[in-house]
DNA sequence: CCACTCCTGCGT
DNA sequence: ACGCAGGAGTGG
């Protein structure tokens, strides 16, 4: 569901609900998500206080007092919610943990299943983040060409290189294809042939596409929700992302949908070269 | 590099 | 019945 917006409205939005709370008795179902779920790690954080929520890229961690850190990653169809812990529980409901003395719970909520619930100390946040590529919310003006430079050694397709996590963070299959259309760039050219004039409006566009869908508090097209369980506003703002067949909204032509590395892309063949 | 996999649900 | 869906990893 989330890319690096959603991820950040999710952040915000159960970080005013659950920072200087306790956390309560951990709650899982049987089922397994990508990985299992490691209760007896996430047990340990029973009883501590959520000291800050965070997040790069498409991860988020929830910051206790204590280590370890809750990592959690929300894959197609993650929902992290908290709620009153008397709401009926949506099918797919994977975690419960309610936060002390609140009638409140925070709730993993996963139909497919392709999230993660995990933690990690220090160490290995620092080292999934190394990992990770500039994300776009934090980079600094300084990292642009080192950023640039890096998208320019692959022979990839542009759009697959903005999709690639540890290339840029952040990005994915919605906000490539808008940050395509509004730096008019082919997403079938190759990242080798896009020139620096593109790239700095490619950098430009990204940067943008992902802030205005942050302040419109992300995109739902299906099931995407943030932490109090509302719906994002910025699927009408989208130029060209599930609008195959519709016209473009600059020359009128009609939007064109491609498979690139078993993805749609979205784009318009006249505005993009 | 590609194809394929994990899984459920929805629209045609 | 089939193709599609905000992701990411594996193995050839």
């Amino acid at each position: 569901m989330p890319e690096g917006p959603e991820v950040r409205t999710v952040a915000r939005t159960i970080a005013s609900e659950i920072v200087g709370k306790k956390l309560g008795c951990f709650w899982y179902s049987n089922q397994q998500l990508r990985r299992e779920i490691n209760s007896d790690a996430l047990r340990l954080l029973e009883n501590t206080e959520v000291d800050k929520v965070s997040c790069y890229g498409k991860v988020l961690f929830i910051h206790s007092k204590n280590e370890p850190i809750v990592m959690a990653q929300l894959g197609m169809t993650g929902q992290l919610v908290v709620t009153n812990t008397d709401q009926p529980l949506p099918l797919h409901t994977h975690i419960r943990w309610p936060l002390f003395g609140m009638r409140k719970e925070i709730r993993y909520i996963d139909p497919r299943r392709f999230g993660v619930f995990d933690v990690c100390d220090e160490n290995k946040r620092q080292a999934i983040l190394n990992k990770l590529g500039p994300d776009p919310f934090i980079m600094e003006k300084k990292d642009h060409l080192p950023l640039i430079k890096n998208m320019k050694r692959s022979t990839r397709v542009i759009k697959e290189v903005l999709l690639d996590q540890s290339v840029i963070a952040g990005v994915g299959n919605i906000y490539a294809s808008e940050a395509l259309f509004l730096s008019k760039i082919d997403p079938i050219k190759r990242a080798c042939d896009v020139s620096d004039v593109e790239y700095k409006k490619l950098i430009a566009a990204v940067i943008d596409v992902l802030q205005r869908a942050y302040e419109n508090c992300g995109t739902t097209f299906s099931n995407y929700v943030d932490g109090s369980g509302k719906k994002g506003d910025n699927l009408q703002f989208l130029h060209v992302f599930q609008r195959e067949g519709e016209p473009c909204k600059v020359c009128s032509i009609k939007i064109s949908r491609i498979k690139q590395g078993g993805r749609s892309t979205f784009y318009c063949e006249n505005c993009q070269k």
